[in-house]
DNA sequence: ATCTGTGAAGCACTTCACAGCG
DNA sequence: CGCTGTGAAGTGCTTCACAGAT
């Protein structure tokens, strides 16, 4: 069967919600209940959940840690995916410190970038390796997930060459459209498009109710 | 007009690939050369466009210059926004060294933090202030948009906390499904979700024939 | 009585296809 | 002849609403 992307896209959310709830000690969890916490209707999950199997109790609802195991199942991240950081400027280093992968199984295990004073640095058990060796590198010690913060202007350089390197999932924060060809998965992370599009609803909407109250 | 969100979200694609248009002297670009540009169909951009008004002409396509101008415009890029950053740790830090807001008229104008030992320092020309002190500092001198950078367990009391203070566009880069009132604008930035949907796609796919041929 | 799982209906967005202007 | 602007058709996603399980 072909699941729509965006049921896939939802997927985490699910998973992040259902972690919290059970490390709230919480055994069982409703449709209605899970689409409160998420802001999303509890039709929307059930119908997400049925593209896969059926994994509620009719009249209880779901068991949260079954639930859990099921999803994790689903997306994969029931195992370790090896990461590689291209790019280690400012928001290189923000990356390799950020502490938010690890406990989910993406572990960053390689870094490099061009610049001659930073090839050899160790940062985070890590020591960066020149740009130049990073498809010989790759193809000797292949990751599943590249992440690009590089300049606008080499990005899609860099891009192409991990796709040569048989890198599947790249996760992007370059300010370009970068295109990859079919089977190639991308993501992109792009504060800068996120506030252009909320400037328009800035402009066009009145001020909140609660600040007029104010003023 | 009700105007789709897809469409506002496009908008900001759009004004960047016409700005490194402009940068390279095209004056005129057809929506067929565009949409191979942003890897977007050319009937999409014809009819987004056509929401707002009749900006090309027949059988020679836009005028670059014009068109940007036209999109500032609508998407309110033609004057300065001011933001707040929340939270300065590793992550906050990045996002203050961020060169990418400031040429597109998003200016951080304000940078809290909760730790003693943050409070008081000075980072890119400002002076990060006690988070006890938002909501006086904010009501006193409003910004447009806060950037949130704490962690998770907080975020929430301090999203309220600038919607309290009239914020209409919130930016969250904390990993939680953070909810605000009619009215409000939120995104989120949320990389370890962006990385979670993609192992959905590694696990279910073939190796791409590149990696496969090699093998 | 409660809550799931799901066809069917409804809605939103995308693409088609072509009239009409330059 | 090329390319825009746009109703109409098509596609994909969301929500409804209810049969059925506990």
């Amino acid at each position: 069967m072909e699941i729509p992307p965006v049921v896939i896209d939802r997927l985490p959310l699910y998973t992040r919600a259902l972690s919290t709830l059970e490390e709230e000690g919480r055994d069982v969890v409703s449709s209605q209940e899970l689409g409160t916490l998420l802001g999303v209707t509890p039709a929307q999950i059930r119908k997400d959940l049925s593209y896969f199997g059926r994994f509620g109790k009719q009249g209880r609802g779901y068991n949260v840690r079954k639930l859990l195991d099921e999803l994790h199942h689903i997306l994969g991240l029931d195992r370790q995916w090896r990461m590689a950081v291209i790019g280690v400027g400012k928001l290189g280093l923000a990356i390799l410190g950020y502490e938010g992968f690890g406990p989910q199984g993406f572990r960053i295990v390689e870094a490099f970038d061009a610049d001659p004073k930073r090839i050899g640095q160790r940062i985070e058990n890590l020591t960066i390796r020149a740009a130049n060796d990073l498809e010989k590198t790759l193809l000797k010690n292949p990751v599943d997930v590249g992440i690009v913060a590089v300049p606008a202007g080499i990005a899609q350089n860099v891009i192409d060459t991990l796709v040569k390197c048989g890198v599947r999932a790249i996760l992007s924060y370059a300010p370009i459209p970068a295109r990859v060809p079919p089977g190639v998965y991308l993501k992109r992370i792009e504060p800068v498009l996120a506030l252009q599009s909320m400037a328009y609803y800035l402009k066009n909407s009145p001020r909140s109710t609660a600040a007029a109250a104010r003023s």
